[in-house]
DNA sequence: TGTCTACAACTTGTATACAAGTACTCTGCT
DNA sequence: AGCAGAGTACTTGTATACAAGTTGTAGACA
């Protein structure tokens, strides 16, 4: 059945026979050499923006068969990366009725927000990765891309952006483990906001985003982890404020 | 491809069409009438427990076959339970190779106990869930259960006992998507100990697991959250530092 | 007309055959 | 002896056929 190996653990290091990768993850992707994931991976962040850019409106219903046809392959790897947005909340699948893109569950959510808010604060107090050159050069080129959006009325643009954005600042959480919460997390909740996008002002939103960006980028540039956190949280609440505007209750009861 | 749904979100409730199920669950979980896991799911359990109870001890190779075998089923619903294990990252599949139990990375193992640690804090401030009389009385009787065990040195029910008061107390998290991380956490971290039980006097473990199920018992029937948090935090930092004395370098630099 | 039933056309879930990859062994040569 | 290389016996990954389940619909019948 199984072979028992040494039974201690591994001192430091990397996996035992496992090639030497730069930034040891726990779920490792599988990536060509030019470092863009492939197979099963690729498919799951196919289908992940797809969701999360409402290309897939909640509601959806998904084929598994027909997702196969477009990818090129069979059922098997659609079902894998179908089987992990199961995981993570994205979709619910039901012996033979279907595969569903899950709609919001407003008490969830508020659950959700209320410990994104709180994971902000534990971000800040680790200490972070560190922050290149580059990383900064990107987040001032986003806020570019950004303001560039406000005389073009994009909203799938917009939230590519902002997920670029978060991902930028997801490298920057020196604790492992929490980033990958923290992805998790935002994964979750970042279509609400686009769901809600048309019925506010465009050039507000625009503006938000922006500011959110540079004021980050100032904060980042004065190693100020607890002002990116300050600046997140600002901004989290406030956009929790216009969602509450346009739903039936608040989403959250701030303490 | 997709059929266009509703866009917008669920106000409230569950997920339309699905039977309502008390304690709606975001990786809802295949129960049968008697609310016991089946399918898929009772496989990852058993393979998780078997993992965490170090009867696959780390560095084991499982093979895919001989677990189709044993369960009675095809390599299929194995590899999903498998696939399920590997993201939440207690093995690591190659391709060619096999699938093999994780060692635990020490930098990883950190990071993992410093965010438990945080964590603990943020559930005490969360608004718990209700506790039930039946819930203490269950804790009352693992408490009884982990004394009985001093006088026969059985370190697997032991590790039972402490599981089973894991998942209890984490009922109690009022928070669900706290809840489901908390859990991941815990399952990621719960071999070390279990592991270095050999090098530690057998009789002081059953008393510190006794000692902290029944502090954490008395905290409850005071509805003192906060008290509730202490006492996890002073026995994780006990057991880390038991930990750090068996180990080459220190598991963590407590602040 | 309304209702109940059987069926047909889908869906996801499972079993199985095959492809791709790895590691080890045994052979033959230097 | 030492080493290279083909081959073999495993492994996981993928494709495909089939089983199980659901839903809507057509049709018989009251």
């Amino acid at each position: 059945m199984f072979v028992a190996g040494q039974p201690l653990m591994r001192p430091q290091g990397h996996e035992p026979g496992e090639p030497s990768k730069e930034g040891f993850c726990n779920t490792m992707h599988a990536r060509d050499a030019s470092n863009r994931p492939r197979g099963v991976d690729l498919i799951y962040r196919e289908l992940r923006d797809r969701i999360c850019l409402l290309r897939y409106p909640p509601g959806s219903m998904l084929s598994e068969n027909a997702l196969a046809d477009e990818f090129g392959v069979s059922r098997t790897p659609i079902r894998q990366a179908l089987q992990r947005l199961e995981f993570e909340g994205l979709v619910v699948s039901r012996h033979g009725v279907g595969t569903m893109v899950r709609t919001v569950d407003l008490q969830y959510l508020r659950e959700v927000y209320a410990l994104r808010l709180k994971l902000i604060d534990l971000i800040a107090e680790i200490p972070p990765a560190r922050i290149t050159d580059d990383d900064l050069e990107l987040l001032t080129q986003l806020a570019g891309e950004a303001r560039e959006l406000r005389d073009r009325r994009d909203p799938e643009a917009l939230a590519r952006v902002y997920h670029r954005f978060n991902e930028e600042l997801s490298l920057a959480i020196g604790n492992q483990p929490l980033r990958e919460i923290a992805d998790r997390l935002f994964w979750q909740t970042t279509r609400v906001w686009l769901q809600l996008l048309p019925e506010m002002t465009w050039e507000d939103e625009v503006d938000y985003i922006v500011d959110e960006i540079e004021s980050v980028l100032q904060a980042l540039r004065r190693d100020d982890m607890e002002g990116v956190a300050a600046v997140r949280r600002k901004h989290m609440v406030l956009c929790l404020g216009r969602i509450n505007a346009y739903l039936e209750g608040p989403i959250l009861a701030l303490p």
